[in-house]
DNA sequence: CACGGACCATTGAAAATGTCAATCATTGAG
DNA sequence: CTCAATGATTGACATTTTCAATGGTCCGTG
């Protein structure tokens, strides 16, 4: 009865019922792995990753974030961020702006084309969000998105 | 009305509540920096990485995988497979066996000492789940693993 | 049986990312 | 005013990713 005889290999997808198959860190890692693929897929076409996408969603919407908060936010080291903005910089789409309250540090703004190309981006993105989402229901969706969050972000 | 006055530096989660807060991708992504970081020091103490731990967890539970079906597992190149595999056997913890069915293929077996440092390494693994999880219902957490497989296995 | 295309593992190189320490300007506390 | 701490930047170095090329093996076709 032991599987010393085994002689199989494993079928298409044995190895989901392996110990890994219940492995939280795997499956996100996998989930993020494919996900981060399609998204960058999508965004290669407005000259964008997920990093600078995500850089220029924050300096879109307002937040006026420094880059030292991006590099936290984003789990990066500062100098990631330096590289980063100096390519959004360097196409318009992003301006540092000394922040008055503190003068070493630098606050992201985008520009009208920045807004406008991440407005474009971000269709894109939610396209990719929903054919990823498409086998789960909305409410399943919220779901998840909550349970991400106290991963991401544990306080 | 405008946010043209707007001199205030976004509070410690102000970035949370961005369209970034909302995005899978974004969420996958810090999730599973997080989550990757605390199992790396985890394991560290068994000499481990997440990534050589899941070869030597595919490995320890008899599934037989060839370094192919690892590779595309765990997204990994083919070449890197290569290396952890020859990490995990210069350290004796794994085999590899070419397959009898195609010699062209190695398949991967845990040794005694492998499965050993698995069973110990699993602990610290799981232990660390717990951690994360902590915030979890065990119901959510299955919840969770559920939906992220739909990620991680588009089929 | 022999051929040829496809596939596995391996190697090596190049590109992209991640990590760290050092520096300069600025801040804020004492 | 002085000084330790902080934000941005730079440059060096390690790790990870990504690709193309190679040798051995498999298998369908002729």
């Amino acid at each position: 009865m032991s599987a010393s005889g085994k002689t199989r290999l494993p079928g298409r997808d044995a190895l989901r019922d392996s110990v890994l198959g219940g492995d939280l860190v795997f499956l996100l890692a996998r989930a993020n792995a494919l996900t981060l693929a399609a998204a960058n897929a999508a965004l290669a076409e407005h000259g964008l990753k997920a990093r600078s996408y995500s850089v220029l969603a924050l300096a879109a919407d307002g937040a006026r974030p420094t880059q030292r908060e991006l590099a936290e936010f984003l789990r990066l080291d500062p100098s990631q961020v330096v590289a980063l903005v100096d390519g959004l910089e360097q196409r318009q789409l992003v301006e540092r702006r000394t922040d008055p309250a503190d003068r070493r540090a630098n606050v992201l703004v985008a520009t009208d084309a920045g807004r406008d190309l991440f407005a474009r981006a971000q269709q894109a993105a939610r396209a990719v969000e929903r054919g990823l989402l498409a086998p789960v229901t909305p409410e399943e969706h919220e779901r998840l998105a909550g349970l991400l969050r106290l991963l991401a972000f544990p306080d």
